[in-house]
DNA sequence: ATTCCAACCTGATAGC
DNA sequence: TGCTATCAGGTTGGAA
């Protein structure tokens, strides 16, 4: 979804300047040498491996982007309540708070010669991560990837989970089996199975990891097509909502109704994340 | 080799 | 109002 949109918005344009916040956790290469590696760089195309946009410049470097948990990747014409914190909104009035001001989350900004938007990033929590790659060089992050949940297969899903102990749900996220999933298609993805996140792994049928297989990939298109899971950080890049929230099953609803059998939905932990499912609907 | 768990951050919200 | 505890679309590295 952020590369369908946000490729139109980088691709042929040629870096004029970069502006970066203080060195810190979220830089994995230092905001100066990222400066010093982007400036005068023309995008030459956008690509995604996992959940990592990967931006490869006309020097052959790639610029390696990660959105982590609160990450926002939009252009500086965005639109949206999402791109500032309620507290700092609340300071502003009713006409400040349409527009888009860079803030102290705000990491990293990229100004093109064309003058156009900026293509901004901003980060709350810091979890994301920014990584230039010179030309033929590689980083553990993307070496370590699986197969991308939207070519995940029954066959592939089934090898990888003989033998494995742990639930079903904490395989999914296992980045370096199946790449792309996050918490909430998990949980979506599972429920649509009718499989249970706790089960373990090891134990599913051929004809369980077929239903899984599919019901990822058929999960995930469907969130692309609606533009995302706007719940609580996440915007398009032109700032607009996306609407998969409104087709959650399972996720973030404990205590609601499912939507198939009317029982309520159960929150547990599963490998530290919150896990939703529907115990009448998922065995 | 696999599984578990704390750590990296900041903000919103619920409950007292 | 304010304080505290809990929760949040993720990943790593090292201990068990």
């Amino acid at each position: 979804m952020t590369r369908q949109r946000i490729g139109p918005l980088l691709v042929g344009r040629r870096i004029r300047s970069v502006a970066t916040t203080r060195p810190s956790y979220f830089f994995l290469t230092r905001p100066e040498v990222l400066r010093r590696g982007l400036v005068g760089r023309t995008v030459s195309a956008l690509d995604r491996r996992g959940k990592y946009l990967v931006a490869r410049l006309d020097d052959d470097a790639r610029l390696v982007l990660h959105l982590g948990m609160t990450g926002q990747l939009f252009s500086g014409q965005a639109t949206s309540p999402r791109l500032l914190s309620a507290s700092a909104r609340g300071a502003l009035s009713p006409e400040a708070q349409r527009g888009f001001r860079p803030d102290a989350h705000t990491h990293l900004r990229l100004a093109f010669d064309d003058r156009g938007p900026e293509v901004c990033l901003r980060d709350v929590r810091k979890f994301g991560k920014v990584l230039l790659l010179r030309s033929g060089e590689e980083h553990p992050r993307l070496l370590r990837l699986g197969v991308d949940a939207l070519a995940l297969d029954a066959r592939t899903l089934f090898a990888a989970s003989r033998g494995r102990r742990v639930a079903t749900k904490a395989l999914l996220l296992d980045q370096s089996i199946v790449t792309g999933i996050g918490n909430i298609y998990a949980d979506e993805a599972l429920f649509r199975a009718r499989l249970r996140p706790t089960h373990r792994a090891g134990s599913l049928t051929r004809r369980d990891c077929e239903a899984l297989a599919d019901a990822v990939r058929s999960v995930l298109h469907r969130s692309i097509e609606t533009g995302g899971s706007s719940i609580r950080d996440y915007v398009a890049p032109d700032g607009a909502d996306g609407a998969f929230q409104d087709e959650r099953n399972v996720y973030a609803r404990t205590g609601a109704e499912c939507h198939v059998c009317g029982g309520r939905i159960r929150r547990v932990v599963v490998s530290q994340r919150s896990t939703h499912f529907c115990p009448k609907c998922q065995k």
